[in-house]
DNA sequence: AATTCGGGGTG
DNA sequence: CACCCAGAATT
């Protein structure tokens, strides 16, 4: 049957050229899984690439090796170790979804239930259950999606067309290693369908491919117009006294929620004046920072003062030597560098 | 169905 | 510069 015959080509062609991480085995190897290293590695995947994600992986790992030791390591410290990786919903959820796992003694190992968990979607959960538990669900991310689109030449628009997608993404999927070829048709997309100028010489699908026959793989997916981004602005407040620096824990929902940060205004469409924690003679830095967020642009300017003594507002005083272990964002590790360049107090 | 969530790498 | 990345939760 030809499905079987798409899965075999494909699951051949990533038995030659699998790529390694560390939280994959080598493909077609008989051994299992730990569920937790998978789960840990596909929330770290969610809208990361694999290289960004390797590092924290790896750090993660290190410091929290079982599912158990991640439930009872602290909130702080989490978010800390997560700092820099983006989207900290995950963090909190993965914490949540450890210590709901360790409490019902592991992870459960079906899909349905998987979805049951905080921070644990249609992917992650299709994800878990047919790698860590070889459970034929169907893996739909942007590789697969992008992958089915061509193969299948779907003019319906992302977002309409993910249920389009995801039916040939179902259809596909065997019962024999679905989680290799889970892990073969993202290695696809990620390698070989790219989105811009993919490859398709080296395609084991190019013989099935719609959009190869068609002569315009690049055409797909198609998308919607997508809203264009507002530029915001906001004011951090760099304070510094007796050598250390005021940091806050801002509230755990919302942007960078439950992240240690520097003071800050809201983050406005127009640029607003005061609203510091202080009362000082504030030095403003010379460029704001500017950071790009998803769903808008962020012109952040920096004021900084250097007071005698620390006065008595709300928040922590960290030591300002060891500001890189702060578990800072990456936004408000940027307004500290700025803040700290020679000769602005 | 549309928004809200980071940050960096790539063409 | 725009687009993308092993998406999920919320409204």
């Amino acid at each position: 049957m030809p499905v079987d015959s798409a899965a075999r080509e494909i699951l051949a062609w990533y038995d030659a050229n699998a790529r390694a991480m560390p939280w994959r085995r080598a493909p077609g190897a008989n051994v299992p899984v730990d569920p937790y290293r998978v789960w840990l590695s596909e929330v770290m995947l969610q809208q990361t690439t694999v290289a960004m994600a390797t590092p924290y992986f790896e750090k993660f790992t290190g410091m929290w090796p079982t599912v158990e030791a991640l439930a009872s390591a602290e909130d702080a410290a989490v978010m800390s170790a997560w700092a820099g990786l983006g989207y900290y919903a995950r963090a909190r959820n993965l914490l949540a979804c450890a210590r709901a796992v360790a409490e019902r003694g592991g992870f459960p190992g079906s899909e349905a239930e998987l979805l049951t968990l905080p921070g644990v979607g249609p992917y992650t959960a299709a994800a878990v259950a047919s790698i860590a538990f070889d459970e034929a669900a169907p893996v739909v991310d942007g590789n697969v999606e992008r992958v089915m689109s061509r193969l299948f030449a779907v003019e319906t628009p992302l977002p309409a067309g993910k249920r389009e997608l995801r039916a040939h993404a179902a259809a596909l999927t065997p019962t024999m290693r679905p989680g290799d070829y889970a892990q073969a048709v993202m290695d696809l997309g990620a390698t070989i369908c790219t989105p811009k100028k993919p490859r398709c010489g080296a395609c084991p699908w190019q013989g099935r491919c719609a959009a190869f026959a068609a002569g315009n793989p690049e055409r797909y997916p198609l998308k919607a117009p997508r809203a264009a981004r507002p530029t915001r602005y906001g004011t951090a407040w760099w304070i510094e006294a007796e050598g250390h620096v005021l940091l806050v824990r801002r509230p755990p929902k919302g942007l960078l929620g439950g992240m240690v940060a520097l003071p800050a205004s809201e983050f406005a469409l127009e640029r607003v004046e005061g609203g510091a924690p202080v009362e000082a003679a504030w030095s403003r830095v010379p460029e704001p920072v500017r950071h790009a967020f998803t769903h808008f642009d962020l012109v952040l300017d920096v004021a900084a003062v250097r007071l005698p003594r620390r006065p008595d507002v709300e928040g922590e005083w960290h030591p300002i030597a060891t500001i890189d272990a702060a578990g800072l964002p990456t936004l408000f590790r940027r307004a500290a560098d700025a803040a700290m360049t020679p000769c602005l107090l």
